[in-house]
DNA sequence: TTGTACGCGTTATCAA
DNA sequence: TTGATAACGCGTACAA
């Protein structure tokens, strides 16, 4: 803050009265005259006296501020994310400062410790990919640091994991192509590493079992970059070698499933008449690609406001982290749409 | 922050030493004996140590932090700048603290104060829609307080102000498109109110006039939501019912854009051949529509990164603000994509 | 080479 | 009803 900014001790000299009792007046403590009460506080507007948080932070040891490490801002799921941890931060008083480590552990790292220097009062994280070792989480858990995870879970014991139902939405996406008469169904699935990606593969995997279709591993193909381009090359490269020609793609993330629409369409093939496409995470665009994409939306404002309320009531202790044991899973949606409908019922 | 986390006198306490002693062996101060800084180094090391950011900003009255106040985080364009402050932030020990207006006035205002109680060492702001008196930024300003507008630019004097050429990406656009041979261009405008949507329109009248074209008034048709449904139905309104049709659209932004195509498409008309159609903002989902969408790219990256190291150079003593007296203007790019371009030469 | 004392802005505690 | 003092964690001018 500029020169000029004032403060107690400005007032109380002011006034010829001491920094305690304006301290007092200021927050309406009993036992002050109402007299000067009425004059601290209207020296205090008309100074346009400001409490310094900084301050108070230092002698309580609380700066009522979370801090939100997230991999990259420019995402619509986590953005969306951010925007319900804002929310709930904003009406409930506490600031909200903010990180992204662009999936370096590194970057990681070096973000929480900063914002443990700034005395925050806990902690939202999703991990960046490059993160497989945890311990500088667990050191914290253990000092009864409140963290929860939201979106990339971890298995740390005791740890507060939020995510959305991943499994269950797969299984739902695979169902609806399945039912809608779709035989060859390819997953694009996402980095091994992920623990999302595991979960939509086995959503996908339970869903062929429950209709007792064969799973075949050929069809499983990892993209671990999840760009168009790179799932334009993949799923040409399927299309046109594979034995049994695919008619389908459950993809593990949109921009993968809009790659692969992009091959099939410059392949010459009808959607949702001849491949059906679904894709994960319900993107702004899904609407707007041609045939509109089908997909599985996932929550991110509720995940955001929920995870935000949980960790500032265990951070004013109204709730007791040790009560939370099982993860906490959010409902996804299926949204169908053009690009997987062929059955008009 | 818990209980337990070391601070200088524990380590001062731990080695029979004093604190000052203690503070300047972990700054390498000179004139403590090697072996002073060796003991203290290590212990600090094995307790964990870490400095104490609040107390710091206390008493240098700095807190190294900067508020980024913006109307909306999820929202392509926003997030992007949102990405380049965070970058720049970091890369020079910065932190952000973020909070979004959800175009509210008075959360702007609430928002403000809190972060100046938090002794913010400067803002960036995007004011909302609704601010249209902005005393509570001169005020600021007056007193030396560091700020910068970007994207939303202000009359205030001595405010400095950054956003991107709507002008000029305007007319390079609409330039385009007659070069193509497009006649009849039907401008997709933006709110009247916002400055952005004055500068765009007046880069689509500039670019007619400058080919000798003549303006007619109902090819300028406002779109206030800006939605693609809005869009869609406006275009389909325009191209059925006008008596000379239309054989472009140059719209405001890219969602209009693509809900224009999607009226062309269902009408029947081939794009690019027999209607063009360009945006603005080059969304992602641009080069995955079809045909791909033309749009003027705007460096929101840039934007936040260039407009943060001034902010900081400011905070720094390292710029004086008083010499920034013109706006700072970022060149756009026009990305010509399928959807307007018909001569391939 | 090291220690003492003070101040950043605020509030809790004890005393008057 | 009010005031003096100490403390939160750190850095530094001054003293030793």
């Amino acid at each position: 803050m500029k020169l000029g900014q004032a403060t107690i001790k400005d007032i109380a000299k002011e006034l010829n009265v001491s920094s305690s009792t304006v301290s007092r007046a200021l927050k309406d403590y009993p036992g002050i005259s109402d007299e000067t009460k009425r004059k601290v506080k209207e020296l205090a507007e008309k100074l346009n006296y400001r409490p310094n948080a900084i301050a108070l932070s230092l002698r309580k040891s609380r700066s009522y501020t979370i801090g939100v490490i997230i991999p990259e801002v420019v995402h619509f799921f986590f953005s969306t994310v951010i925007s319900g941890i804002e929310e709930v931060a904003y009406s409930r008083g506490y600031n909200v400062i903010l990180s992204q480590t662009n999936e370096k552990i590194g970057r990681e790292k070096s973000s929480i410790e900063t914002m443990l220097s700034n005395q925050i009062d806990g902690f939202m994280v999703s991990y960046s990919k490059e993160t497989e070792n945890f311990d500088h989480f667990t050191r914290l858990l253990d000092q009864g640091f409140p963290i929860i995870f939201f979106d990339r879970s971890t298995d740390i014991p005791n740890a507060i994991n939020i995510m959305v139902d991943d499994y269950k939405g797969a299984f739902d996406a695979v169902s609806h192509l399945i039912e809608q008469g779709y035989q060859k169904i390819v997953h694009l699935a996402g980095p091994k590493n992920l623990k999302i990606s595991k979960e939509r593969e086995r959503g996908y995997r339970d869903a062929l079992k429950n209709y007792g279709m064969e799973i075949q591993e050929e069809y499983i193909v990892e993209c671990p970059v999840g760009s168009d381009e790179e799932s334009k090359e993949i799923t040409t490269n399927l299309l046109t070698t594979l034995p049994e020609k695919p008619d389908a793609f459950f993809a593990n993330n949109d921009m993968a499933a809009v790659g692969a629409m992009a091959a099939a369409k410059s392949l010459g093939f009808k959607i949702p008449e001849q491949i059906g496409i679904v894709g994960f995470s319900n993107w702004q665009f899904c609407s707007m690609v041609d045939p509109s994409l089908s997909s599985v939306s996932q929550p991110g404002f509720r995940m955001g406001a929920r995870a935000t309320d949980m960790l500032l009531d265990i951070i004013e202790k109204k709730l007791d982290p040790q009560k939370i044991t099982e993860p906490i899973t959010l409902d996804t949606q299926l949204l169908i749409r053009n690009s997987s409908l062929r059955i008009k019922s």
